[in-house]
DNA sequence: TCAACTATACAACAATTATTGAAATATAAA
DNA sequence: TTTATATTTCAATAATTGTTGTATAGTTGA
């Protein structure tokens, strides 16, 4: 994952609303939910939900596929994880000692 | 970590210059460097500098100590310890077995 | 104390992002 | 085919964030 990916990503997490968005289809994943449904349970007006709905998957961070008039999204749980992989590289790089205390360090395996 | 700091933390990612000061921190750690170093690296004005570090350091992504008239800046490596923990719990959240395909299923034990 | 140096605070402005309502598109149902 | 439903696009505006220069505060060493 290069910079530029990864600072969209970020881009798209930071944000209380898209945060809400993502936390709820990874709550319903593998189904997803279709965007009315995600506009009910977190009260937001639909316009306002198809905006950040839009910057969320352009970034790859959530999935759309039309059923009839509806379109279902659900989370990409495998760019959240890519996330993590990069997240983890820059918080460890090259200095693991120092970002994972001794306790844990055996919970750091991503980088295998 | 609760939403409020987990969103702070990702706008301080969510901009090319602040990833690449988090970086070359990362890289410099433990021993940091001063603000001054920072801009020469990054080749940045250091008003719009001293804004992004300002930034960081509130939202401790980032420490800083003074020595004399520098202001030393390390990484704050256990936050993004927090953060990585965060964002693979939001990820496998009750859904591992989406998260992480069958053969990488091993190497995510930060849940344990 | 004075001059040089490091960095931040402030203020003005530029640029980007978020929100909303109205209109448009497309599907479904009567 | 007409009507209703779901969602998006567009345009206008509000709100936030980023950038720059100048001025200020604090530190060092002569």
């Amino acid at each position: 994952m290069d910079k530029q990916i990864a600072t969209t990503l970020f881009e798209s997490l930071a944000s209380g609303i898209r945060l809400d968005i993502f936390r709820l289809l990874v709550k319903h994943a593998p189904t997803g939910l279709v965007a009315g449904e995600i506009a009910a349970e977190l009260t937001l007006p639909p316009t306002n939900l198809s905006f950040h709905l839009k910057a969320m998957t352009h970034a790859d961070l959530l999935n759309v596929t039309q059923e009839g008039r509806y379109q279902r999204y659900r989370a990409n749980l495998s760019v959240m994880q890519a996330l993590v992989d990069y997240l983890t590289a820059e918080c460890c790089a090259g200095h693991p000692e120092h970002c994972f205390d001794a306790g844990e360090a055996s919970a750091c395996c991503h980088k295998d």
